[in-house]
DNA sequence: AGATAAGGTGTAAAAATTACACCATTAAAT
DNA sequence: ATTTAATGGTGTAATTTTTACACCTTATCT
């Protein structure tokens, strides 16, 4: 396929692994590519660096781009930067993660003709993707694993007001390994920052659970200070 | 200074930061700069990478081009990407870090003419560097002081055959605070791979510590194994 | 012999982590 | 009305880890 493409110098570009929670199971948001290389290819939303925006900048803009979000907290994790990672040239890419609230029903809407469509896939059950953003997407797990061993930031991916139990099956599924109840509810309750509110869950057909709001407030002042 | 430079395109660059440890005290090593911008400034060794190699080989080769260092284990730790971070044009940067063992007495010499000299400076005494190296030196600390927390790399830094004072020094000059020595010696000796050696320190003129190797095989198993 | 400087050691209290099981509540089904 | 199914919610004891803390020992130098 590459072969008759045109090849190019060499460029900087980005890809962001989206994590999102959504009926207990943890998703990425992917692209089905609608260019040359890996025409009809899923993918990570990726795309190439201008030459006027920052590297922060452009993650911004190059995610709102290939799928309508905006304004997430992304963050970066690695830059990856093989010299045959691409086919038609040299490219380096910087690599971003973040954490997305799924509620509210964020419509998934590419605004370039680069992306046919964005989705969101079960990690568990990923496609082949594009390049190298398989390896790319493995990475950005270790690191959200290795990130929530010091900072809970589970709460990311979870609606407004959740249940203890949702919280726990947020954890278990980007720790892929099962958690004790009592053991992870006291732990989770000692830290502080999560406020029980008067109002309990809605429409299930077993008992209801108290739900909990993030503190962020409190929150921000234990994970500042802890740096010390 | 930089009004009378040509400007140029965009470029994909690498900086080091080489951390050293002598006489108890943390280093790293800079560069004087002999090109513009910045010439005669003190910066970190970094350069352009080139179009066929791979980052991680840029990185190992400009090290060695600016200060005669070769074969160190070098981690990437982050990339700058602010539009105006050099004067001349658009250079993103990546950023490595290395631990480096101050034995043997390296010779640094720089061998292109893009540095004057190279050599270690301590952490807590850092002249002003050029672009942004001030920022990237802070970030790389910050970077090493949380690995310590879970890696204890520190060994990295040492002569091969070190005493437990030494090994205490270096995590208290990493780590900027004094630690427990009772403490720390009960903590290093539960993990299990430092050898005791039938050898005293020499040389002192007080009591002569007993040395220690550091036993990289246990050492290996225990942080692969706690991956998991 | 005495001074100096660092080496080397143990214990008790506190805190954090782990393992573990049963009753309560709700809605749906009968 | 009763039963069933599904999840909610709770406590304690054992273990491990972390912390705080002080004195005698050894080697060298004078």
């Amino acid at each position: 396929m590459e072969d008759k493409l045109p090849a190019f110098d060499s460029a900087f570009s980005i890809d962001c692994v989206i994590f999102g929670f959504e009926a207990g199971v943890l998703k990425i948001l992917l692209i089905e590519r609608n260019e040359e290389p890996f025409k009809d290819w899923h993918a990570l939303p990726g795309s190439i660096i201008k030459q006027e925006e920052s590297v922060d900048d452009a993650a911004e803009r190059i995610l709102y781009e290939l799928t309508g979000l905006r304004d997430l907290h992304m963050e970066q994790f690695h830059t990856f930067g093989e010299v045959h990672r691409h086919p038609q040239g040299r490219v380096i890419t910087v690599a971003y993660y973040a954490l997305l609230r799924l509620t509210g029903q964020k419509e998934l809407r590419p605004v370039t003709q680069f992306a046919r469509k964005a989705f969101w896939h079960p990690i568990n059950d990923l496609p082949k993707l594009a390049f190298d953003h398989s390896e790319i997407f493995n990475r950005s797990l270790n690191k959200v694993r290795r990130r929530l061993s010091y900072q809970p930031i589970a709460f990311e991916l979870l609606p407004e007001k959740f249940t203890l139990t949702q919280l726990q099956v947020c954890y278990e599924a980007i720790l892929n390994k099962k958690l004790d109840k009592r053991n992870f509810r006291k732990k989770m309750l000692s830290y502080g920052f999560l406020k029980p509110l008067p109002e309990k869950q809605k429409g299930v057909s077993y008992r209801a659970a108290n739900l909990y709001k993030f503190d962020r407030r409190k929150y921000n002042k234990i994970f500042q200070s802890e740096l010390s």
